[in-house]
Parts: C-alpha cells; sequence; structure tokens
DNA sequence: AAAGAAATTAGTGTATACAGTATTCCGTAC
DNA sequence: GTACGGAATACTGTATACACTAATTTCTTT
C-alpha cells in the first residue's frame, strides 16, 4: 500500500485502499487489523481509519475480535452460497430492467463489455479477468437506470471479487462464463425482458456451483 | 456465557436515533442538518454525529450540500420505484428461501407477526403499524436462513419506512395488506417456494402501486 | 447605487489528546 | 505445578483542538 492524495475524503480513500487489499487476497481472511499499524503505513491520522474501518464492518468485509482490534472475516461456503443467493436476485432484477428500459448507449456498452471480457481471457491476468467480469454485471446494473441497485449491491459484489480472486485460477480455458455472458447480453439486447431474467439468474446459480465445487 | 457487550457504540446510537427522525417524519425533506446542533442536542460529541451522517449518506437518507452541512434526502416517485423494484427482488428471495429452509419455529413466529399486525389495525395508530409491516417482513428474512439479507436490505428497507409513514393514513380498512400477509405465511408454512415467491413479489407490486397512486 | 475586493462566518474533515476496557503476564498461595 | 488476583499492556472509541473551504457580508471605489 502507498501514500496516498486526492481529493475525496481521506476515509473514502483509506476504504478503498483497504477493500482493494482485502479482495485481491493481499490481507487473507484472518489477518488483524490494528488501526494504528494502517495509519502509519498510509500516513494518515487514525480518525479516517476508524471510520473505514467501521464501513468496512458493515460490508462484512471485516469482523471486530472483542475490543482488541480487527480481524479480516473468514471465508467459507456457506458464506458464498448465501452470496450468490442475493447476486442472483440482484443480477435477474438488473437483466430485466435493462432489457426493459432503453438506454440509447446499451448495445454499445455491452459490447464493449464483453470485449474487454475476452481480452482479460487471452492476457491470463487473474486481476483483470476479475475485473471485466465485475465491470460487466456493473454495466448492466447501470443500464438497469435503477440508481439505488449498485450501492445496494456494493456488499455483495466486494464477497464476489473477494472469493473469486481467491478461487479462479488461470487454465479453465473451458469456463463458459463468457458465452453465458453473450446470451445475457443478446437477450438485453433483443429487449427480452424475462429471457434475460432467466439468463442472469442461471449464469449466477452456475457460477457458484463452480466455485464451489473448486472450493472443496 | 453471556455477550455482555451489549453496549452499542455512540455512533450506532446517534445513527439509530436519526434513523428513527428520519423515517418517522419529524425530519421531513430538505431539512438542513447541522452536525453542532445534532451534537448538543444528543449531548454528544461532534465525532459520532460525522460518522452517522456518513452511514446515513450511505443509506442514501441524506445527501451533502456543498462542503456547507446536510439535508434530508427528498423523496418523489421515481425513488419510490426503485426501491420497491429491489424490495420486490429481496422479499422474493427471502419467501422462497424461507419456504424452502426449515426453522423450527417457523409457523410460530409467522403467527406472530400475523397477530401483532392485526392487533396494529385494531389500534388505528400509524407508526403501530408500520412498525407491525416491517416486522413481518423482517421475519421472512430472519426465517431465510440468509444472514446477509438484513444488511443488504437496510437502506431499502429505511427508505420504505419513511414513505411508508408519510403516505400511510389511518382509514384505509380495505387495505388488502394483511389479507397478502396472511396468504405469504401460509406458502411459507406449506413449504411450496416458488409459490411464496411470486406472492411475495406481487404483494410487492401491489403494495408499490397503491403507495404511488397515493402519492399523487 | 452598483460592483468588486476584503473580511467575517459557518460549516466541514482531520489530527491529536484522553479515557476506558479486555487481554496478557507474572507473582503468589495452596 | 496449577489456579487465582492484580498490575501492565494494547487496543479501541470519544472528545477536543486545528486546518481548510466556500459562502456571505461588509467595506471601498466609481
Amino acid at each position: 500500500m502507498e501514500p496516498l492524495s486526492g481529493r475525496k475524503s481521506l476515509t473514502d480513500e483509506v476504504h478503498d485502499r483497504l477493500v482493494d487489499a482485502l479482495c485481491s487476497g493481499a490481507l487473507p481472511p484472518g489477518t488483524p487489523l490494528r488501526q494504528e499499524a494502517i495509519a502509519e503505513e498510509l500516513n494518515v491520522s487514525r480518525q479516517p481509519v476508524l471510520q473505514a474501518l467501521g464501513l468496512l464492518r458493515r460490508d462484512g468485509l471485516v469482523e471486530p475480535m472483542g475490543r482488541r482490534g480487527y480481524r479480516v472475516a473468514p471465508v467459507d461456503s456457506e458464506l458464498v452460497r448465501h452470496v450468490y443467493d442475493l447476486r442472483e436476485a440482484f443480477d435477474g432484477l438488473a437483466a430485466r430492467l435493462a432489457a426493459e428500459t432503453k438506454a440509447s448507449d446499451r448495445e454499445s456498452a455491452l459490447r464493449a463489455a464483453i470485449q474487454q471480457g475476452h481480452h482479460a481471457l487471452g492476457s491470463g491476468d487473474t486481476a483483470e479477468l476479475v475485473a471485466a467480469d465485475v465491470a460487466f454485471h456493473q454495466t448492466i446494473y447501470r443500464l438497469s437506470g435503477n440508481p439505488l441497485l449498485p450501492e445496494a449491491s456494493a456488499a455483495v459484489w466486494l464477497q464476489i471479487r473477494r472469493v473469486m480472486h481467491a478461487y479462479i485460477q488461470i487454465g479453465y480455458p473451458r469456463d463458459p462464463i463468457w458465452t453465458e455472458h453473450q446470451a445475457i447480453a443478446d437477450a438485453i439486447c433483443v429487449g427480452d425482458g424475462p429471457l434475460a431474467e432467466k439468463l442472469a439468474r442461471d449464469h449466477g446459480r452456475s457460477a457458484r456451483d463452480r466455485l464451489i465445487s473448486r472450493m472443496q
């Protein structure tokens, strides 16, 4: 982690920085977190760190251990199941709405997202693959026109990022993720809401199953 | 033995207090909020208030106006539509899971919630009615067995509370809310997941339509 | 009287100082 | 050798002090 500077609030910057570290696996589950250490590392006072940890607690990425510091929250298959149940609901709603509303840049945005995915597939970089996957679904969320969706699903997607980083490994060329993405995008572009919803939910379920099977 | 760390942080207490004030309509949309005034009112320093306002911003109940204070977020029919779209997704998921999993106290919990609702109907107290409605759905959320559901839907339910307080008035005896609730509860108790999901989603949609029509 | 510059004000966000509490560590009694 | 009690420690959360910014007001000039 490097020193930071910007014009957002320091609290948000610390939050973002910690989110990245948590989701990339730089801070694996169980790692103890001390405010003072983090503050010193980022050249910040303890106050923004305190607030950022409070947010991370709400996000479920961190849990307090007694009154003696925090610790990175563990990950188990139960958590993954619950996270993906919620994701299925979010994705289904977003896909249906995106198909039913008419955003002007719908086709181009989806095409760009899928292209980004294929590029990531070619590069074989895990981080880029995760980023492309997240970006694809966030695109649909944005196209849904519901401004509350990103915020409401934020915590769930943080967990998804974390789990994907941990368990997606390079060398699953048969992974049908991006063909499924293509099908969802097609249904949206055609304007078939129910089909888009169904495909999105099926995709969520199968992604969950693949992930859980790899966790064993 | 006992989780005797029962004392919550001041930040959370301030947050709860402000949430109540916002949802009950004591602080109507547009009201400016100043940290110092709130801190003095609650006999607290400005620090917990600052943090609580940050949380409320995330919840969408409050928005910053420039760098000169916050203001209670406005409510319009667009917001209500988006909120209820999300609620439909949450309720559907929760009802299905609650029907499919077997919590031992399923029947008794639902029966108690419905009884509370009928009591509130009899009393004619708006606040009690809103509380009973929220409690019924939170019961289903709990019975779903997904521990992430309450937190993920928290912001949405705050908005629902706020809108209901503002637009539900006494004297809608024909309001079918609690008969619909009964049907949902029955489907859950019978263990019919798809039916419970469908009924819950229908209920959400019709509740939204009734609310929006009253807003005009 | 109007416009522009300077000063005051109102408010936030950040840093530092303070207080309290659970955990650890060690000495002592049995 | 082990159980217990009390001091030291290592944290957190809250209060206070500081720094900065944008708005508003006031003063000056034409």
